[in-house]
RNA sequence: GCGCCGCUAGCUCAACUGGCAGAGCAGCGGACUCUUAAUCCGCGGGUUGUAGGUUCAAGUCCUACGCGGCGCACCA
């Protein structure tokens, strides 16, 4: 170590060479008079402007046309007398910079080779050229440090480990492309989506995501608390019930797209703050929400793809298109058994069909529930192509109306693709005794048979004594529709996913 | 919650059966007016996740803990 290959920095400092480097070189930019964070820069285009319109400049040619362009320095490619840089900017777009001695000077020339690292944001006023080589190019005649870098950047031509893409999302956007595009088409999903029930004349409302009582689903709720109210309050595992009171008031098409919460476990298909659609129509049923779905997700599918066939991060493709595949939960089964179930059919041999198939079983189930496990064991995985899955028992749906034609039915559908649940609908019970009478008893299971801990909604039941119009509802997983389209996990959608701490 | 696998330089990864911690990129010094992940010469960079233990000797073996991944369970 020689002491003239120490750089200044104050060796006091305990942080990794290259970050103290990079510091040194923003006090030097002070030193020198020059703000390292300036106001602002003079941007006249953006580098997709440029490519665009000089996309058919001749090799080694000039355009007579100065712009002033920003963007992160990618690469750098630094020459005695000339300097090459890939900028990138905020669409990922990409365009060469170049900095020559006789065009922007020596003391500005030397000071970009000193100063300016890898990930540092830059501003360049210069002539839209093209190079010897052919690289559109701006040839500088001045250049500005917008803001410079004080972490180095990852290696760009090797993937992040998926922890740290996690946990440094605006990493991962700097190096990775597949993440800015993700941003892109989850925006655009979630927009087509929007036009979608515009257009069939929904309102979008927003319910409370703080409730005094949780429901519209079965789920482990987060707790938090209101000093002003001095109560705790949940985070909402559903906007079900407060949608309904809309659809009470007579807002006959609603919809909501908004975060729940759920306090339970992470995996690839679970997140505990997700996204989700959920949406009511009056005067229709499970069948109309079922044709609904199905546009709507196409309709996002053209947005994101422009085509109903989607392609996946991985080059696999999904075809969305036509109509989807439509079985029913026993049909299924039954057609994976090679046997014939129904409703109907007894605890016993469902019990000896799951035997068979290495199925283990709760002695609680009744044979509803051991049905839909059966289904989950056996069928699920199996629905990579879209498909709604119909006609649910009652045992396990008590909140749902009866089918109209088939005894111990309700009228519920699941959407699975890829082997995971997408979306689901119902035809929506509307009968207030009922209702209360099926709340009661969910309530009481709940609190484990202790009706002082049952909680129920009181104020939602009022509303439905007030009469709902049939009306169908679907729910769908925003994050789940994205992973539909791009065939990433949940974490991948989610742009800043929760994670332990470090 | 249980089991398995992983955690090494800024980043991505090597290091055989316990025997001097390495590479590529990045960084630092130098050369270069047409490069494209530039090239060439030279150099530095490590509490091997944390804390203990075994051993002459630990990245490597043992124990506990942390974080991550996968599977199972829970959960819809």
């Amino acid at each position: 170590m020689t002491e003239q290959n120490v750089p200044a920095v104050d060796p006091a400092e305990d942080l990794p060479e290259q970050m103290r480097v990079r510091r040194s070189k923003r006090d030097r930019l002070l030193a020198e008079g020059v703000e390292p964070y300036p106001v602002g820069f003079e941007r006249t285009a953006t580098l997709a402007e440029i490519r665009a319109k000089y996309a058919d400049l001749a090799t080694d040619s000039a355009s007579g046309d100065t712009v002033g362009i920003t963007g992160r320095v990618i690469f750098v490619r630094n020459g005695g007398k000339l300097c090459f840089a890939t900028l990138r900017d905020g669409d990922g777009t990409e365009l060469q910079a170049m900095l020559s001695l006789d065009q922007v000077g020596a003391e500005a020339l030397e000071q970009w080779k000193r100063l300016v690292d890898l990930g540092d944001l830059v501003g360049i006023t210069g002539e839209v050229i093209t190079s010897r080589r052919g690289e559109l190019s701006v040839l500088a005649g001045s250049w500005t440090m917008t803001a410079k870098a004080l972490r180095p950047l990852p290696v760009a031509h090797r993937p992040l480990s998926e922890e740290t893409r996690v946990r440094q999302r605006y990493v991962d956007l700097i190096v990775r492309p597949q993440a800015r595009e993700m941003v892109r088409t989850r925006a655009t999903a979630v927009r087509s989506l929007r036009e979608s029930l515009f257009a069939r004349n929904y309102l979008e409302v927003e319910t409370p995501m703080l409730q005094l009582l949780h429901g519209g689903a079965t789920a482990r709720p987060f707790v938090t608390h209101s000093n002003a109210l001095d109560i705790d309050l949940y985070l909402r595992i559903a906007p079900e019930l407060f949608l309904k009171r809309a659809v009470v008031g007579g807002i006959e098409r609603v919809f909501e797209i908004n975060r729940n919460f759920r306090n339970e476990g992470m995996d690839s298909t679970h997140s505990p703050e997700f996204a989700m659609l959920e949406a009511y129509q009056a005067y229709a049923d499970y069948n109309v929400m079922q044709q609904q779905v199905r546009e709507w997700i196409q309709e996002a599918a053209d947005a994101t793809a422009g085509s109903h066939i989607v392609t996946h991060f991985d080059g696999t493709e999904l075809d969305l298109g036509g109509e989807w595949r439509s079985v029913t939960l026993f049909g299924s089964l039954s057609e994976a058994l090679g046997e014939e179930v129904t409703v109907r059919t007894d605890l016993a041999s469902l019990q000896r069909y799951a035997e068979k198939h290495d199925l283990s079983v709760d002695p609680k189930w009744g044979p509803g529930k051991l049905a839909e496990e059966l289904f989950e064991h056996l069928v699920q995985h199996t629905l990579q192509q879209p498909t709604f899955v119909r006609d649910y028992p009652e045992e396990t749906t008590p909140l749902t109306r009866a089918h109209r034609t088939e005894p111990g039915l309700t009228e519920k559908w699941d959407l699975y693709v890829l082997g995971f649940e997408l979306a689901t609908a119902y035809s929506e019970l509307v009968d207030p005794v009922v209702q209360r009478e099926r709340l009661v008893a969910q309530s009481l299971l709940a609190a484990g048979g202790d009706a002082e801990a049952m909680q129920l909604d009181e104020d939602f039941l009022r509303a439905m004594e007030y009469g709902m119009p049939p009306a169908g509802g679907m729910g769908m997983g925003i994050d789940r529709l994205l992973m539909a389209l791009t065939g990433l996990g949940i974490r991948e959608t989610i742009l800043f996913p929760l994670v332990r701490p470090e």
